[in-house]
DNA sequence: TAATAATCGAGACGGTACGTCGCGTCTTCTG
DNA sequence: CAGAAGACGCGACGTACCGTCTCGATTATTA
């Protein structure tokens, strides 16, 4: 899920309710955000809530925001006036739990892709592992606006560090130049969406990146 | 998504409500089913009703059996009578649209494959065209009982062609016999599952099966 | 309040949901009623829970729905199928522990309004008495849908037979014919009404009714 | 409403937030009420606000102090930090626009009462004409301290006007000295009350003071 | 002049209720 | 008996106000 994004079909959380305050402009007004001052606490307190219920094994879809609202200690209406609704909530949840974008060591082609699906290999991991993150993804996979604002705000940035990466290949030689870029994406990065998406359950052997890279840059047929 | 699945892990439709008569057993009492018998339009109707509200654009989550039935005409009751739940019901929808199996022509492994693709992206192609595919299994990505029952009934026998297709390609030399048989599967099937179900949107050109198949048998590597 | 109203300004329950199916018509069709029909025991059941927490001493004001529903065991749609809102239901529930309108003797217009007066007074009465009667009574002062539909189907049809009554009292020469009916009306009503609606707690004693007409009929100036 | 009240049960006005400084006890700390003063547009810029939705046709019950608040552009703590809710607010407007008691001409006891039940009859008009007052007059059926107050501030002395002119009657003999003070002042009002409280849409012509003074005094039986 | 203190508009806060909708079950009448 | 119709208890939806609170800014008095 990496490398790969296919667009930004449109992006959700831009309607969102104001969080933060915009970067102010080098000229523009200051724009003092008058009245009281939202809470810090209750963004943590509703993430906290909507994990321990989804620990307790609630599904995805059972998760009313009047649950979340009561575990929370928290008024509905001060859950709306942060997300627009339960999709958007959860984009910025997933969003705080997603680890970093992975450094690519640049030393070649093939070290920046292994790097790159060691990342995807991780995330399939801890989504098994991790109550919250199984129980999440594992139905996350329906709730397209949810599934498109993941998309668009931490897949697709990912994706494009891959095809930066190729790219770099294609110039030093190392990728042939003669295929679309976008489709020698998809032969390294399907396989590993394959087994953390679609078919969930699959294998994720350490060496998994490795194997699959180096069998993208040989190919499956016998050299001879 | 057709040579492919995870294995089996349970199906939900196999404590479906009983929509034939079952099989009377040699021995066992006739069960002469009294009373009025089913009416045989219920099932078509509703389905009817359902892919008229998919076309109109409504979001799966948002369909309820309440609409469903008010667009077929039907008592609720009459379709909690044929099925469990919104999910069940959808299985067997989508059943009733599935093309069949692809035939292989069994030339070589790279016809098999290129043929096994292509019927992936024709349905990756239905699946843009037909309003209710697209939405129905766009969002489908979701629905655990829903995905389930499809990987089940749909998914996994193809993926055993794809893999009885690999081992005999093994067989005969045209692919490599150090490689997992799994992997090299993930390596053809997971690039257009990736444009099909991951990312919709993306081109699915004809020769795409082709592509993909020449590019993982050769490798992405310059061959000097 | 008895004698007393000043027409039928529109009568919300008008639009009521129904209830009972309307009186058929000699010729018109009988109108099945399909569907599962209404349960009797929630009219009851809800009445018993308004009641209930009106004794308890809530204020009318603050006699939610909601409350009125968790108490009667009743779904919050239940009741709306029933009354479009609280003061079409407080309507019903009030008439419900209406007393039957009075019998007049007809033995003179002196004890017809007497007895009107009689009944005026015991509904104060009861209205102070009562816990239930206090409290509804003296805040509906408020809700003027409430207040208009009470009047238009308890009071405007006493106040019907307090006119009729002093029609019959000019033909016999009981009554000064020089004044309007409506008037004088008024003349006997007022004093009762002031203290039951408008002044609660000032003295209902058993022979007001008779004082109040006598001296009505007799006027307050001294007979030199 | 004028001649009448029942006495006073308790001002709930005197547990008011304070708004004028209290008056300084002679030995006490002058208490010189530190920091900014209250901003003197207030009030009015409230009640102007509350007027203006009235007029809208907005009945007294869904007055919320939020709308009046924003209407007035005025923080919510400012309305709240002068009346501690909904209904004191309504008490001080009322006050504000109630017109002052009338003056006893003193020729005699029926010009006396003639002119107090003008007055009420003027209200009464007032009442149907001006949007505001009618609206909040017919609603304030309702509301029991706001109820309360106006009959503590406004009604009581009126009624203590009217029975000091009845008592007067007595001594000079224009009224008949064998029935209860009490009494025959509801013989006066309640009539007028009745069209202008608990009827309102009765006609109030101009002689109807007169004539109701008239027919009280004399009685309504045949002279014969 | 500087510190102090109560006010102001604004709006977030935890709540409660609103009236609607869908759930899955049930109960009636009609075929 | 099956079927349509629809009432039932339940619970979530997203909105509106409640009355309280916390901001920065304003405006007085006091030191």
């Amino acid at each position: 899920m990496s490398l790969d994004d296919g667009g930004a079909p449109e992006d959700p959380r831009d309607e969102r309710h104001p969080t933060a305050p915009p970067v102010p402009g080098v000229g523009a007004a200051p724009a003092p955000r008058r009245g009281r001052p939202r809470s810090e606490g209750v963004e943590e307190a509703v993430f906290a809530a909507a994990v321990a219920l989804l620990e307790d094994g609630i599904p995805l879809a059972d998760l009313s925001i009047e649950k979340i609202a009561r575990g929370a200690g928290v008024g509905k209406a001060t859950i709306y006036r942060r997300w627009p609704g339960k999709e958007e909530l959860f984009v910025d949840l997933l969003r705080s739990v997603e680890p970093p974008d992975p450094v690519l060591p640049g030393t070649s082609v093939r070290d920046d892709l292994v790097t790159l699906l060691e990342a995807l290999r991780r995330r399939g991991l801890a989504k098994r592992t991790s109550a919250l993150l199984h129980n999440v993804f594992s139905q996350m996979q329906s709730y397209p606006r949810l599934w498109d604002a993941y998309h668009h705000t931490v897949i697709e940035p990912r994706r494009r560090m891959g095809l930066d990466a190729l790219r770099r290949g294609v110039e030093t030689g190392e990728i042939r130049a003669d295929l679309d870029i976008e489709l020698v994406n998809d032969l390294f990065v399907g396989p590993l969406l394959v087994r953390t998406i679609i078919r969930p359950g699959a294998p994720l052997d350490p060496g998994l990146p490795e194997q699959v890279v180096d069998a993208v840059l040989a190919g499956v047929r016998p050299p001879g």
